[in-house]
DNA sequence: CTGAAAGCGCTTACAG
DNA sequence: CTGAAAGCGCTTACAG
C-alpha cells in the first residue's frame, strides 16, 4: 500500500494490458474479453483501486449527484430545523442511493445569497429544493434557476408556469379532510393558525381547503379567529396565546403545521384548558414528534418517503429529458387524541 | 445564454487575456493587475461561469468535500432516524458550511458493506462517521479505513489504539450525574434500560457512570434489573414491559437513550403508573422531542452543535496535519418533570 | 477484442 | 504582471 492512490495506469501496468482497456473493464464494457477483466478487477481490488470521481466525471461531463438544498426561515432556531424536512432529507438520501446518485446536502440561509452553484459548478446534476421561507421572495429566485437552465425541482412551492418542477402535497385536500372530520365531530366554533396568505401558499392551500368545505357544510371560520404564525412551536405558542386573549368561543383549531399546532396545545394547556376536551387541536405533517406529544396529535400525514422518492424521480427524469411523472401525493388524515 | 457552460477560455476570450490569468483573477491571485481582475470577474458574472468543480478538483487532488456516512441499525424501523443523529447532521452541515466544505450524506445499512469509497474515489477529503450498531464488528470496519489511511474521524466509539480519531460525549460523566441527582431525590431503587456491554461502548460508560456513582453512595443496581435494549422507542417499551412483569421495587428508570426513555414512559404509564410518581425515568441525549413528551423527560444533553463543530474540526486538522484538539464533550443533566 | 491518442477544464511551475 | 504549456485521471471515438 503505497501513500499515494493507484490509478488505471498502476492497473493497466499489473495487468499488462492498456490503460484503455482497464477503463473498459471497470466499466464493464461487452468488448472486454471475461479473462481480462477478471484480472483487472483482482487487482483493482488488491490495490483499493477506485474510479476517480473528479477524472470519470469531467470527461463525462455528469457528476451523478444530487445537490438537496434546504432552506431555513432565518427566524427559527439556529438549531432547530423543521422536522419534517429532517425526515425528508432522510427519505431523499435513501430515494437518491436507490438511483445510484450521491447527495449533497447544504443548508441557506433565506436571507443570504443562495449558493445554487452546485449545478453550474459540475457538482450536481440537479437540485431539489426544501422550504423557502416567504414565496414572493421565492419566485424570483427560482427564475433565475430557471433563467439559467438549471435542472431543479421543489416541494411545496408552485414555480410560476412551470407547475412540472414541482412536487407537493394536496395541502387543500388535506384542509377538505380536516374540516370534514371537525364537523362530524361538531365542533365548528373553527379557528385557524398559520398564515393564509399568498406568502405562504402551502399553508393558504390547507386552509382553503377547510375553509371551502366548512362553507359547503354552511359554516365560517370568522376573521378575528385567523392568527398568523410561521412554522415553529414558539409562533404557534404565541398566536394561540394571542388567540386565546380575545375570549372568542371556539372548541377547535387547525394548526397549518404540527409545529404549530405544538406551541398551540401548550398555550391551551397553560390556560388551564383542556385538549381536546375544551378545543380540538389538529396539525398538518404527522412529523415523529406527533405521536409523543400529550395527547397524541391528530394530524394530516404526508408521505415523507413517497416525497422524497417523487422528488428524486422527478429530477431523474428532468436530467434524462423524460416528462415528470405526477406530481402530487394524497395526504391522509391521521387521528389520534388532539381531536 | 447559450445552452453549454461557459468556461475560463470563454472568459480569457472576452476579456483579451489568457486563460491562465482568467484562472488566477478568479482565485484572487496577488500576481494579477486589479483592473484585468475586475474586468475578468465581471465577464465571468455575465457570463454566469462557475469554475467547474470536476476539474480543479482533478487538477488540485483535493475535493473541498466531506462524506458523512450515517450507520442505521438494521433492526431499526426504516423511515425512523434516530433524532440524535438527524440533529447532528444539521449541526455538521452547518460547520462545514462555515469551513468552506461540501457535505455529502449517506445513509449506510450496517448488514451490507459500507460504501466507505467516498475518500477512495476522490469525492471527499475524508469522512465522518456517525452511529456504529454493534461496537466489536464496527472495529473491523474500522481497520480497513485505517489501513486505506482514509482521514475520518467517528461519533461515539473509539477508535482502538487511535482515540484521536473518535469524538465523543464524556458518558461515564453523564452516568454519574443521573445516579447524583437520583440519589439526592431519594431515588435509588433502579433499574437500567439498554445494552450494559461491551458491544454498545456509549451505553455501558453511562451505566458505569452510573453504577460506580451508586456504588460510592453504597448502593447498587441489582443485575435483574438491568434490561438490554437497542435504542428505539419500540425496544425500550418492551424491556420496560419486561422490567415491570418482574415486580421488583423499583423508583427509578435510567434509559440509556431518550428513545429508549420514552417506549420506558409509555410502557409504565399503559401499566397504570405515574411517572415521576411511582417512577423516575431519565433518559440521555435530549433530541428535540425530549420537552414535548408527558411528563416532559429529563435527560442529559449532549450538544449536538458543538459535537458536530467538534467531528468537522478534528477531520480538518487531519487533512491539514495539525493534531486534533480535544475529543471529548461534557454532557449537562437537564432536570424537566419525569424525574 | 485491444491500443494509441485526444480531450474534459482546470491550476501552476516555468519563462519572460 | 502575463502567457504557453504540462498534466491531474479518466472515457471513448478511431484504427486495427
Amino acid at each position: 500500500m503505497s501513500k499515494s492512490k493507484a490509478t488505471s495506469f498502476d492497473i493497466a501496468h499489473y495487468a499488462g494490458v492498456s490503460q484503455s482497456t482497464v477503463s473498459r473493464a471497470l466499466r464493464n464494457s461487452p468488448l472486454v474479453n471475461e479473462e481480462t477483466k477478471k484480472k483487472v478487477f483482482e487487482i483493482a481490488k488488491k490495490l483499493n483501486y477506485k474510479v476517480d470521481k473528479n477524472a470519470s466525471n469531467l470527461r463525462t461531463q455528469q457528476s451523478n449527484t444530487i445537490a438537496l438544498l434546504l432552506f431555513e426561515d432565518p427566524t427559527s432556531d439556529e438549531s432547530m430545523i423543521n422536522p419534517f424536512f429532517l425526515s425528508m432529507l432522510g427519505s431523499i438520501t435513501r430515494a437518491c442511493a436507490n438511483q445510484g446518485y450521491d447527495l449533497l446536502v447544504s443548508f441557506q440561509q433565506m436571507d443570504q445569497d443562495w449558493q445554487a452553484q452546485y449545478e453550474d459548478s459540475h457538482r450536481a446534476d440537479g437540485l431539489i429544493l426544501l422550504g423557502y421561507g416567504d414565496y414572493i421572495d421565492y419566485q424570483a429566485r427560482l427564475a433565475t434557476l430557471l433563467q439559467n437552465n438549471t435542472k431543479f425541482v421543489c416541494w411545496g412551492a408552485r414555480v410560476e408556469s412551470r407547475p412540472e418542477l414541482s412536487i407537493s402535497c394536496d395541502n387543500y385536500f388535506g384542509g377538505e379532510q380536516v374540516a370534514e372530520f371537525l364537523v362530524a365531530k361538531k365542533r365548528t366554533q373553527c379557528a385557524f393558525i398559520g398564515d393564509a396568505s399568498e406568502h405562504s401558499p402551502e399553508f393558504f392551500a390547507r386552509f382553503n381547503g377547510f375553509k371551502d368545505t366548512l362553507n359547503k357544510h354552511g359554516l365560517d371560520v370568522d376573521a378575528r379567529q385567523i392568527i398568523n404564525a410561521i412554522s415553529t412551536d414558539e409562533s404557534g405558542y404565541n398566536a394561540t396565546k394571542t388567540l386565546l386573549s380575545l375570549k372568542r368561543p371556539i372548541n377547535a383549531i387547525f394548526a397549518a403545521s404540527d409545529l404549530i399546532a405544538i406551541g398551540a396545545i401548550r398555550a391551551i394547556k397553560e390556560a388551564g384548558l383542556n385538549v381536546p376536551e375544551d378545543i380540538s387541536v389538529i396539525g398538518f405533517d404527522d412529523i415523529p414528534v406527533a405521536s409523543f406529544t400529550e395527547p397524541a396529535l391528530t394530524t394530516v400525514n404526508q408521505s415523507t418517503s413517497v416525497a422524497g422518492e417523487m422528488l428524486v424521480a422527478n429530477l431523474l427524469a428532468q436530467l434524462k429529458d423524460e416528462p415528470p411523472a405526477q406530481t402530487q401525493l394524497k395526504p391522509t388524515l391521521v387521528v389520534r387524541h388532539s381531536a
